[in-house]
This record gives C-alpha cells, structure tokens and sequence, in this order.
DNA sequence: ATAAAACTTGAACGATCACTCAAGATAAAC
DNA sequence: GTTTATCTTGAGTGATCGTTCAAGTTTTAT
C-alpha cells in the first residue's frame, strides 16, 4: 500500500556513475546530479541516503558491468590466453575513443576518494580481486591447455597483468599515442609466452 | 626599496604539498591551506595568485626533486640496468612506509585535476617524459654496455617501465602486500634481461 | 627622518556546498 | 471512495567554499 518510485534505478546511477567518472567525487555536486539524474535532491535523498550512497551505488554499478565484460571477452575468445590478449587490444582501441582521457572509474577512485574512506576502498579492492581471478582462472587453464607454460605462475601473471592494465589506463590519460600503447601490449605480450 | 616577503616559500610549498598530495586538490580548502603554511589568505593569494597557483607550484617542487631523485638512484648506482632496479627496489619498499598509500603526487594528479585543466595536465606530462628519458638514457647506456641485449629497444622499454612504476603505485594504493609487489618486480626484471 | 613599496592581517563577500522538510501528488490496499 | 504509505517537489538551511581588500606593519632607498 504505497507508491513505487517512478524513476529507472538504472538509469540514474548510470548518469550519476557518468557524472562521477567525468569530473570526480568531490568536483561532482549534487546540483549537477539533480541535472544529470533529473531527480530532486529530495528523492535522491529518500533513494540513496546521501551523495556518497549515490557514489558507493554507482561504484557498484560500474564494478558489476567491468566485471561481466571482462569475463565475457576474456572467455569467448578461441583460447585462454587469445581472450586476455583480445581484452587488451580493446583496452588499445580506446586510444582513438573521445573519452579515454576518462580512464577506469574504479582506477580514479582507488587514488581519490578511496584513501580517506574504507567503505569505497573495499568496494573497489573488491572488483579489482574479481577482476583479477578472471585472469587467473584463465591463466590456469591456459596452462591446462599446454598454451602456457609450466613453469609460469598464474597467480604472479595475473597481479602483473592488473598492475599493467592500470598503467595503461594512465598512460591513456598522458594523451600516449598508438605506439605508446602498442609497445606496453608488446612487452606484456612477451610475458604471457 | 620594498619589503620582502617573511615566509620560508620552500616550506610552505612543501607544507602545502603534503596537504594536496593527502588530500587531493579538491578536498583541500584554503582554510586548510591557511593553517598548514602557516599563512593567512592574503599572503597566499598575493605569493601565488590563486588556490590553483599554489597549486602547481607544489606539482613544480613535487615534480623537480621526482626527477633529482630518480636521477639520482638510477644514475649512482654501478650499471645503467642495475640503476633502474634498485630504483624498484626502493619503489617496493614503500609498502611498509605509513604513507604509501598516498600513491605519488603526480599520478593522482594526472587521474583527477589533469583530466579538465590543460595547464595541470602539460605540467604533469613535462615532468613524466624527464622521467622517462631518464631511463631511456640507462638503457641506452646499457645497450653500449652490452649489459642490454642489442635487439631490445630503449624507447619501448623506458615506456613500459613507466607504465609499470604507474601500475605499482595503484597496486601499493590497493594494499597489496609484499608479495604482490615482488611479483610485478620479478616480471619486470625478466624482460630487462 | 621620511617616503615608497610590498607584505601581513583577518574580517567579510557572494557563491556554492550537501542536505532537509513541509506540502502536494500518486499509487496500492481495502 | 477512502485510507495509507510513500514518492516528488523545490524552496530553504547553516556551513563552508575561494577570494578580496582596507588597514596596519615592516623593510629599503633616499
């Protein structure tokens, strides 16, 4: 016996999750987002409790969708170790893409907002852990497969594997240019023989 | 015929870097500023124009002794290639500091304030290729040295080690241990050989 | 001494911040 | 149709934001 709310959950936290991911937490207020949400502040207030439960929901929001479209590219290539190198000419491609100077929202938010508050911190280290099982659960089969060899460490690559993914999304944001780019995906490439 | 200004300008740009590099631009007020250096608003504003004046300065102090000090380690130590892995091993051994989650100074820097503000952005970018071509100059020298293998390129390389120092600084951010850090140093390492 | 120039002080400015809440609207339950 | 519960609206809250500036202070040059 009550009224459901009219708007799209969806929708607002994939605009506030733009909002957020373009100019920051803290440059980020809750005036733009009742623009870009086109929610007053007092249902943004009844909804999400405050401007960082709106944040940590679009955290979740961004995490979940990383999540699965890793998962996806990383497992629907021919091979293990063909699928983590197709992530990464994806990741490549956004060199060319108007908004790559954006980076990765989780990577943003591991420097900001995450330092000065555990709940973030946790949440990101989260999808990062997930994350980075894709790649180790891929690794290991590869290895299965005999694609890698016997002697490398799944677990070893994959943290290398994170730690490269990171910097390239900074060395996105410096406005590298393809070969910058290509260069990284090579050396990685070496790794993963 | 003029008074000169009382304030020591390398402990205040010093005092105020600290409060940026913990905080982040946006966080930090200039009321914090105020009582960090010591100084009221007057001083600051007629010293460095404006909050953001202040704060490039600071990106000038933080990024000038960056590249002392990689030069520094990288150039004093008995090889070229031995130079850059000591420099890692110090990198690493900030994951017992106390303030190693504060990442570096510029690379939050370059994730935040650069993405909408060019002139930030032009100044982080200056001091990241300082950084680079001191390592593409060690591995150069390395190769002369036959210390490098004659068919690895120094441009391809200083690049990917930049990438990975971005990449660790995320990794010491996220928490990770000892371990994880020696595992990215390990693969590194494997392809300066 | 005096004048000139620059620095220091700190109260005050308008703008904007995150957030609240009373009043009105709306949907479900009966 | 009435009740009930919740959502929506948007003006308004006090606090804090970056910045200014007039008044007072201090140093140098003459």
């Amino acid at each position: 016996m009550s009224r459901p709310a009219k708007f799209d959950r969806d929708l607002v936290l994939e605009r506030a999750m733009q909002a957020f991911w373009d100019q920051g937490y803290c440059s980020t207020s809750v005036a733009t987002l009742t623009q870009t949400t086109q929610l007053n502040p007092g249902s943004i207030y009844a909804a999400f409790e405050s401007k960082q439960g709106l944040f940590l929901a679009t955290l979740d929001h961004y995490g979940k969708r990383s999540v699965e479209e890793i998962t996806q590219t990383v497992n629907s290539a021919e091979t293990p170790l063909e699928g983590i190198r197709e992530l990464f000419r994806q990741l490549a491609t956004n060199v060319k893409k108007p908004k790559s100077e954006r980076s990765c929202f989780l990577v943003n938010t591991v420097l900001d907002a995450s330092r000065h508050n555990a709940m973030v911190r946790e949440r990101v280290n989260h999808y990062f852990d997930l994350i980075e099982s894709v790649f180790r659960n891929a690794l290991a089969s590869a290895q299965n497969n005999g694609e890698l060899a016997i002697d490398k460490n799944p677990r070893t690559l994959a943290t290398f594997i994170m730690t490269t993914i990171w910097g390239l999304r900074v060395l996105l944001v410096t406005g590298a240019g393809q070969d910058k780019v290509e260069s990284v995906l090579d050396q990685l490439f070496i790794l993963l023989d």
